[in-house]
DNA sequence: ATTGTGGCCTGCCCGC
DNA sequence: TGCGGGCAGGCCACAA
């Protein structure tokens, strides 16, 4: 599903319409538009206007039309797919189709060129904000610094992964990403999020960054070493012990009982 | 404030 | 062959 390293690879796709300007919009899916707007209002808003730069914070993807514009949100929940002039650089996203039905079209830019930017979205997770509060995420996990990851963990008693996977302290980490990272650093997901120690907080650091750009080199999220073993019969690439399976902050997690210890 | 839970969305896959 | 149920997780509303 698009974490922030597919999103990263949107916004590649996002950069090929700077300089191009927005004819007209399509959004025939009311519940795409989120933040009370309509159709129209975003039409009215940003018809007219040029792509002048793209941006992303986490997952979301954003959209600058330039000066006296709003800047355009776009997040893709779980099965969004960004698709310029009929090309998208993802063709299929794990727990999603490879499908390309129209139906899915949730919304376009048609540009006075003659291309189009559709964001396709089976599960309509995903939607479309004007001037998104960027004030609600955290630091963007590609870039944290030791001392934001540290800040974001506070002394928290939430589950680590549970922090790792709130948007509004660490931007971008989704269930694999988090998954993935923690098994590398050999942290227990279940852990109090505020009960690592300077040792483990610096190794989670290095590996969050590390790990986001290994899989982000590899292609995906899914991409991760820990990815093929989650299943009922899934076995610890590191060690060879069976898996843990246990919902932690919500979410269905892989852990390995062995290397992945709940404490120093 | 913090933490946890349930619901939403809907395609897909499995078992009958 | 069709059908029902469970599952996936990002995000949000809501409860304690």
């Amino acid at each position: 599903m698009p974490e922030l390293i597919e999103v990263e690879v949107y916004r590649g796709v996002a950069d090929l319409a700077i300089g191009r300007t927005v004819a007209a919009v399509e959004a025939p899916d009311a519940w795409f538009l989120k933040g009370g707007i309509t159709a129209a209002d975003v039409a009215a808003a940003i018809e007219g206007a040029a792509v002048a730069a793209t941006d992303r914070i986490g997952k979301l993807l954003l959209l600058d039309l330039g000066p006296d514009r709003p800047t355009l949100g776009l997040r893709f929940g779980m099965t969004g797919r960004l698709v310029l002039d009929g090309n998208t650089p993802i063709q299929r996203l794990e727990y999603s189709s490879g499908r390309d039905d129209p139906a899915w079209d949730r919304f376009a830019l048609r540009f006075t060129d003659g291309g189009r930017l559709r964001m396709q979205d089976p599960r309509r997770l995903g939607g479309v904000q004007l001037d998104p509060d960027l004030g609600l995420l955290g630091p963007d996990a590609w870039t944290i610094t030791l001392g934001e990851l540290r800040a974001a963990l506070g002394r928290s008693s939430a589950p680590l992964k549970a922090r790792l996977l709130d948007q509004s302290r660490v931007a971008g980490l989704g269930n694999l990403l988090v998954d993935e990272t923690l098994w590398r650093a050999g942290l227990d997901p279940a852990r109090p999020a505020g009960s690592l120690d300077a040792t483990e907080l610096r190794r989670l650091h290095r590996t969050v960054r590390s790990t986001v750009q290994l899989l982000f080199d590899r292609g995906g999220s899914h991409t991760g070493d820990l990815q093929v073993e989650r299943r009922w019969d899934g076995r610890c690439p590191k060690d060879g012990a069976p898996l843990q399976r246990r919902t932690v902050g919500g979410r269905t997690t892989y852990s390995c009982p062995v290397h992945q210890l709940a404490a120093a």
